[in-house]
DNA sequence: CGGTCACTTGAGCAGCGTCAAAACCCGTGG
DNA sequence: CCACGGGTTTTGACGCTGCTCAAGTGACCG
């Protein structure tokens, strides 16, 4: 019974019966997490490579004024960066949502695996790339789309990741994002989040409500978006020599 | 002597020698880009990693509608993603912005060179690591920053990394952006960009005319732009092992 | 059943965009 | 050397998107 991390690692590369069972082993004594609770805080020094098993996490910073911004969402699967620790300090801190359940790998044992699973390193490298992609895409939806076309935008993100890691039903899935968390995402007010979810709803593309996401209208919400999936890279190149 | 590349990792890790020599002869044979030429364009398979000996370059999308969106500005000694043709399309294209000249590094010799430099592949590892520290803080500029304080910002953001490559002197360096090219980093107009560039002027915070920037206030310009320097890890971590 | 938190909605405002025109800069060619 | 032309910079007037402030409703939990 294979986890959502292997089970999106196995998306990214052909994994063997012994990559498997590799991936078993290192994320086998998962550590809860409260929600709100922090995995790392800005300012501390890297440790482990976090693997979040269930539940969502997110990467943020705090401003001097007060002020939050999210900087990307951890769904279940998802792992954080590879190399963090060759740094001296977290320069933002992530966070669980809900309550969570991560993995926590050594520097030592990653390393370790890595080199044994060829396979796993070429999928946990093309995930790295995968996530930089996301985060350029939150930049150009920041800085040129509108607030409907930026909700818009994240929740085809968010669809598509879900999928990827069997998470979806049919047009649904379970995302357990407040109003206040998504505008500390998308750098807008709770309040106008609200306004423009309403205005997605009374659009008939998709209805977000009690912690999950109904897409109504799969190509009116992609067209709102001006959605691309490129960069999610769902395609990759085949055979890739290491 | 060394080019901006080498000045750069030299910064990262400790380069003997040797290192120093590999380097030279990886970025001995740099091809010339005419302004506004691509490196790469969205779409393409990613070939060879470039890294950008003179002259400057960014990072782009062009959305549906045509606006432009800048992800990221690449000065001289800065490389791009070790990993990216893992992938099978660029998700973005890259441009020079003025004439500049350009270093492309097969993936074969660059493997050769971080498998026999384990200090290259530390620094390589390190900047990575940077620029991703770097993707975040535009995200919060863009989530969560006044206009005014984005541009100072950036600027303060662009001067530490000038001064890293040597490439400063005193409170002035070269910085060939035209406006037109800074609204579309930091998402807003040109007119809007000249307008504040105006109030950081009158402030006597900061002038950037005719091409370079002119720091009046270093005091001044960091409160205005909130500016924490944790997020380009100046201070690495002493003796990581690999 | 009361307290806390998230959600919802309205009214008014301001930061930044839009549109437009003029001044400037610089390379080019007569 | 000067006139021309394209791109960039500058400035003004006006409007819209999204923020602020405020009040009220609903959901969950002890």
């Amino acid at each position: 019974m294979s986890n959502r991390f292997i089970k999106k690692l196995a998306n990214l590369a052909e994994l063997s019966a012994d990559d498997r069972r590799a991936l078993e082993i290192v994320t086998a004594h998962p550590r809860r997490f409260a929600a709100r609770q922090d995995l790392i805080r800005e300012g501390d020094e890297p440790g482990p490579v976090f693997v979040v098993l269930d539940g969502w996490a997110c990467r943020y910073k705090i401003l001097p004024n007060g002020l939050r911004q999210i900087m990307a969402f951890l769904m279940p699967g998802d792992a954080c960066d590879l190399h963090v620790n060759m740094l001296a300090a977290m320069d933002h801190g992530i966070q669980a949502i809900g309550p969570a359940s991560v993995a926590m790998i050594s520097r030592a044992q990653m390393q370790a695996m890595m080199h044994d699973h060829p396979a796993i390193a070429r999928a946990m490298y093309t995930a790295q790339l995968v996530d930089e992609g996301i985060m350029r895409a939150w930049i150009v939806s920041m800085g040129r789309r509108s607030s409907i076309e930026r909700v818009a935008h994240l929740m085809c993100e968010l669809y598509l990741r879900a999928r990827g890691a069997g998470m979806t039903q049919d047009t649904e899935f379970a995302l357990p994002l407040s109003q206040i968390i998504l505008a500390d995402a998308l750098g807008m007010t709770p309040v106008h989040i609200n306004r423009v979810l309403k205005e997605l709803r009374l659009a008939g593309a998709m209805a977000l409500r009690r912690g999950s996401l109904t897409i109504l209208d799969p190509v009116k919400l992609v067209q709102i978006a001006g959605f691309d999936e490129n960069y999610l890279h769902r395609r990759l190149r085949q055979a890739t020599a290491i």
